[in-house]
DNA sequence: CGACACCTTGAAGAGGTTCAAGAAATGTGG
DNA sequence: CCACATTTCTTGAACCTCTTCAAGGTGTCG
């Protein structure tokens, strides 16, 4: 009764009061770096100073001084085509990886080889945590959209941290946030029902993209029901049965990816058990 | 099948090549702390530098100074009972806990009220790390035995691991550790039936114990069928009956909370879903 | 020794899975 | 640009695992 909301969304905990300028968040092209290299106009500076996911992605209230050299934690940013992986369980760790545009799944592999989807991730959220402990990541993740990423050397980001605070402190809250988020996956998956896996899931996706400029109630799922499935302990067939479900209690309009939310109110109440007063 | 298992104790791969001495772990009075104060001689001085457990929850190699400097972080010891609770969800973050003996758990809670243990805490293990993005607690921690922790301010942490650079890695190795850990936790709940979880469960914490000196074999569980349920998501029934399966199976011998293992390899094939071959 | 918490076991029931078939979208090559 | 192959999604029916409800047994602690 008492508890905060876990589940949903930890991220917009860290959203300032002030309102983010989200607008262009989907169009890669509102970029408006001002250094253009003279070498060659067309591969402009990779700048967080001027990159509009700075909010999301790096502490606030840097000086000047502290932007400048922040931005050079981000080497070089990196494409990855939809269905591409970007990094593999296995494969040596160096950098952490911040979306720009796209979207994400990170999964896990048994010994015998069923799979398990960990996480879904979006544009402004940092990837590769998982891999700082053994040297090597523990997990796929793998672009379910054409997507780019800021690719951004772990060393560096050590390095820099020891000298600004607020770096620091930010890398830490990245990777507090990470393990709170992981908290609501493994509540939901220890003590929910089909329906109310469902609805705790659209809910946090609906506010995730609202955080970032798009529609509260209109969504398209960038991933199929087997990945939701796997996210979400169920098989492909109960999340479809659980979507037409609510498709029937006028919860929702689902038509293949594109959901719209006819009754938010609803879908809380689902969560919280509250569905029959 | 390449997979590295994820799921059982990541925290050995951080376990130095050369054997720890773990003589006493379960004993705090074998610590031998050479400092003691004038004013009072019953209150020893809280040292890393002597702890025997140091190298489970602090980086290796460090220089004499750092050493000294290191023992500052440890500003106080605390005793918890069992049953009391160290950090409740809601209360303002100050501080990470190392345990220096006892056992806990932690759990987080949906808003209504239904709870879920999202884990199991040792010697040597750090709890609190999900404080630190809000500045609060987003989950309870609950001790299963009479215990004492380590209170390390997380701003002297911070302070400190500016300056010496293996602290500061090893901060992150700690951070990232609980998220691969709760990654594994993840593909439990999502992916294995009862059998599996239980076996699972039942390998990680033997792996663990035998980590720190106990029999690989023979374990006392610290917590309740239904609190072991509530981890795996199950119900208590559900994990008495397993339990009372494996025992038939010859695979444990199971009276109450003491558990021995009698198969290993059975329980990884279970794991493994290899079980019928 | 009695009260209480914890554990075990049985039987019935529900929720989710499995298997199967068909429909709808998406992508590909001619 | 259309036809065909492929992937993805939906829906039904039988089945199975785990849950629920219930009762009795075991252990522990004041």
């Amino acid at each position: 009764m008492t508890a905060p909301p876990i589940l949903l969304s930890p991220m917009l905990k860290m959203v300032p009061a002030q309102p983010i300028d989200t607008s262009g968040l989907s169009n890669p092209l509102h970029m408006s770096d001002s250094k253009l290299t003279a070498i060659n106009p067309h591969s402009m500076k990779v700048a967080c100073s001027n990159c509009n996911l700075r909010e999301l992605c790096m502490p606030l209230g840097l000086s000047e001084q502290e932007l400048e050299r922040i931005d050079d934690v981000v080497a070089i940013r990196r494409k990855v085509k939809r269905g591409a992986t970007l990094f593999r369980n296995g494969e040596k760790f160096t950098s952490l990886f911040a979306i720009r545009t796209g979207f994400f799944k990170t999964s896990v592999v048994t010994d015998d080889g069923r799979d398990q989807v960990t996480g879904f991730q979006m544009a402004g959220e940092v990837m590769g945590l998982d891999g700082i402990v053994t040297d090597h990541h523990s997990c796929d993740a793998i672009a379910l959209e054409d997507a780019e990423v800021c690719v951004m050397p772990f060393e560096r980001i050590e390095e820099l941290s020891r000298e600004i605070n607020s770096l620091q402190r930010h890398v830490h809250k990245i990777m507090s946030r990470e393990i709170v988020r992981e908290n609501g996956v493994i509540l939901l998956l220890g003590s929910m029902r089909a329906e109310e896996r469902l609805a705790a899931f659209l809910l946090n996706l609906a506010q995730r993209l609202h955080a970032r400029g798009f529609s509260q109630s209109d969504l398209i799922l960038r991933m199929t029901r087997e990945e939701i499935g796997s996210y979400l302990g169920l098989k492909l067939e109960t999340v479809s049965r659980t979507f037409s479900k609510f498709s029937e209690d006028k919860v929702l309009e689902v038509k293949q990816r594109h959901v719209r939310i006819l009754n938010t109110e609803a879908l809380r109440d689902i969560v919280n058990n509250k569905a029959c007063l």
